[in-house]
Order: C-alpha cells, then structure tokens, then sequence
DNA sequence: GTCTATATATCGATAGAC
DNA sequence: GTCTATCGATATATAGAC
C-alpha cells in the first residue's frame, strides 16, 4: 500500500525541513522568512509552497518530528533496560537519553524548548500535551522510586522539573567540539540525577 | 547635579517598558509592534519615539536592566552572610537569590533566558559578558568549596551550570497562585544544589 | 515543480501640525 | 509630548506562465 499523498517525503522537501530547523531554531520563527529558507535550498518563496501549505505548518511538521524523535529516543533507551530494572536503572537511562538528545540534537531540542508559542493554537494544544507526556513519563519513574524506597527526595514534582531543566539546559552550550563528548556529558547529569535522588551508595 | 539626560526617568517612559517587558517576555521580541506597545499604554506608536530612539534601544534597556537587577539581587543576598561564611553558606545563598529572582521576577527573567538574540551585535556582545560574570560568580563559589574539600563534585563547569539551568527553568512553570510559594520553591533548589555537591550531612 | 509578478498586510520609523 | 499621515521596506501568500 502506497503512503498517503501527505506523507511522501521528497527530497526537496526534505532539504526545506532541514533549512527551516536550522533557521528557526539559530534566529526564531519570527526572525526567519520563507525567502531565507528558500534561498538556503536553492528555490525562491514561492516553491516553498508547492511543499507546505503555509510557514506555520513547517514549523508544526518540524516540532512534532522533534518530540516523536526526543519520545522514541527515550523508549529506545527504557527498552534496553533488563524488563525488571528498578526506578534507579530507569532514572539513569531516562537522563542518559534525555541529555544525549538536548547535545546531539541541539536544533529540535531548542525549537522544542523556546519556539512552541508561534505555532497556531490548535498546533500549540498539541505540543503541550506531548511534553506534558514526556515530563510525566520522568515523573513516573520519580514516584516508583519513592514508593520503593530507593528515592528520597523532597518534592516530588520540583525534582521532576530540575532534573528535566538542567539537561535540557545542555542544549543551550553543548558544542560537538567542546570539551566533553556528549556521551561524558550525559554521564555527568545521570550522576546529578542520582544524587538529587540520595543515590549515593 | 542633575540627572543625564539619558537617564531622566518619565512616568511615560516607565509605562513603555513595562508594557514592552510584558510584551517581550511573552509574545518575542520580533513578534511584538511597536503599536502593540504603544496601545498598551495607550498612545500611539510614533509617540514612542519621544521616549525611544528605536524599538532595540527599548530591548536594550529592559536587558540591562535585568541583568543589572539579577546581579544586584544576588549581591544583596551574599552581603547578608557572616563575611567568614563558607562556600556552603554561599551558595546556598546564590541559588537562593537566583531561584527567588526567577520565579518572582519571571518576566525579566525570560527576557533575558530567551531575547538576548534580538539585540544589536554590540549590546548582544555586553549582555553575553553580564552572563558571564554571572555564571563565574557561581562557579568562583563551586571553586572555592571544591578547594576547602566541602564540595565533592565530579565536573566544576557542568555543576555550575546544571544549579544555574535548574533554577533558570524556574521562570517557566512558576505561578504565584501555584502550590509552592517563591520561598518554598527557592528552599527546594538550595536543597538540590546542596546534593548536587554533596551536602548531606 | 519552478519561476516572475503581484496582491495585501504590517512592520519600524519619520515629518510636521498642534 | 501627542497626534495624523505617510514613507519605504519586508512579510506571507497567491496567480499564472513555462
């Protein structure tokens, strides 16, 4: 069975997704115009739209590509874990992944994370309920491990969002040149996770 | 001696820039008009010129501003310390006044978490090295309790700007009608932090 | 599917009357 | 210091030729 007209994927297309992530996520979605996106792949404005009905729904295509991508790479995580890991185990593979993403990804994690308010309402709607999703899949772990014992935290939800925030942060001075590799970095805050959690041996 | 010209604060003025920060903070800087501001404050746009020379320059001054008054905030919070208190005392104190100016002051704070972009390549250029200073005050405390042996951490940078981030992701849930109040909320992340460089006791 | 040309709207900023 | 009127630039988006 053929794919649906609305999901073929041409490469032009794609290099428009491409132009569009970098542009929005380096100068915003206001600072950036259909012409520079366009010119960055070589077409004028106006071909623009023989691929996306409006530059509102790039931006829509671009932002749930993203939180579909950030989801999967957690579950890919979770999924390598033993089926009987503990909250611990969870807790590490969740912000070993979650930090991963904000590094290796810096372009959707930081139009993810500052440019959701120029998407229409309805568009809008849809991706605070995915991220409501995704921090409430690290607040499940945090409760696991308060009920098992093995967390002993203070606030429940705080905690949630500090461990969320400081990773997330990553993706505003990671460089693929810097001094620690992304996977260093991701070893850094699974060791903060675990002791905001009293996980010290 | 009288005031500088360039500082005379009208009551006009003063209603610019606290409907420009409203604006700013919430809608961006490329997604707020000058008329919008102007209305807000109900005049009309060219009537901001009499106040402002340009849109940027209005941005320019709410930033500096805020940097300014996170700085100054921090300050006063250290200037209350036994001035023998140590590298725990201290910070505790910074994230106190860090996490207290972001969840009171959010509107500044996400002006100047999220608009330092929109500025003009020479005030962009000042607003970074206010940052700098900023994030080196923390890391001067980190510093200074790794060296006395106080703190056990395992990457002085990382810490530093995990305690920063966290509590900069503050300004993005909090609510004055919420469950916690600034000072429990602010109380949380000094606990976090203390962890984080294991302080526990 | 690309282009040129253009419609329509809104932007920041200025000129000049009051 | 406010206003009306407007300039010039740029924005998204469309129409229609090729």
């Amino acid at each position: 069975m053929p794919q649906a007209p609305s999901q073929v994927r041409s490469a032009t297309a794609d290099e428009i997704r491409q132009a569009a992530l970098q542009q929005f996520a380096q100068s915003g979605y206001d600072a950036s115009s259909m012409r520079d996106i366009a010119a960055s792949v070589g077409i004028k404005a106006a071909s623009l739209y023989n691929h996306f009905d409006s530059k509102e729904k790039i931006l829509w295509d671009l932002t749930r590509s993203a939180m579909s991508d950030l989801a999967a790479n957690r579950d890919a995580a979770l999924a390598q874990l033993d089926p009987a890991a503990g909250p611990r185990a969870r807790l590490a593979a969740f912000v070993s992944a979650h930090v991963g993403f904000h590094a290796e990804r810096r372009h959707q994690a930081v139009l993810v994370n500052s440019q959701l308010g120029s998407l229409s309402p309805s568009h809008h709607r849809k991706a605070i309920a995915l991220r409501d999703a995704y921090e409430n899949s690290l607040r499940a772990i945090i409760d696991a491990g308060v009920t098992t014992g093995e967390f002993v935290i203070s606030d429940a939800q705080v905690t949630t969002l500090a461990i969320l925030q400081m990773g997330t942060g990553v993706s505003v001075w990671f460089r693929p040149d810097g001094r620690l590799r992304s996977d260093q970095v991701g070893a850094e805050y699974v060791k903060l996770a675990a002791l905001i959690t009293r996980g010290i041996a």
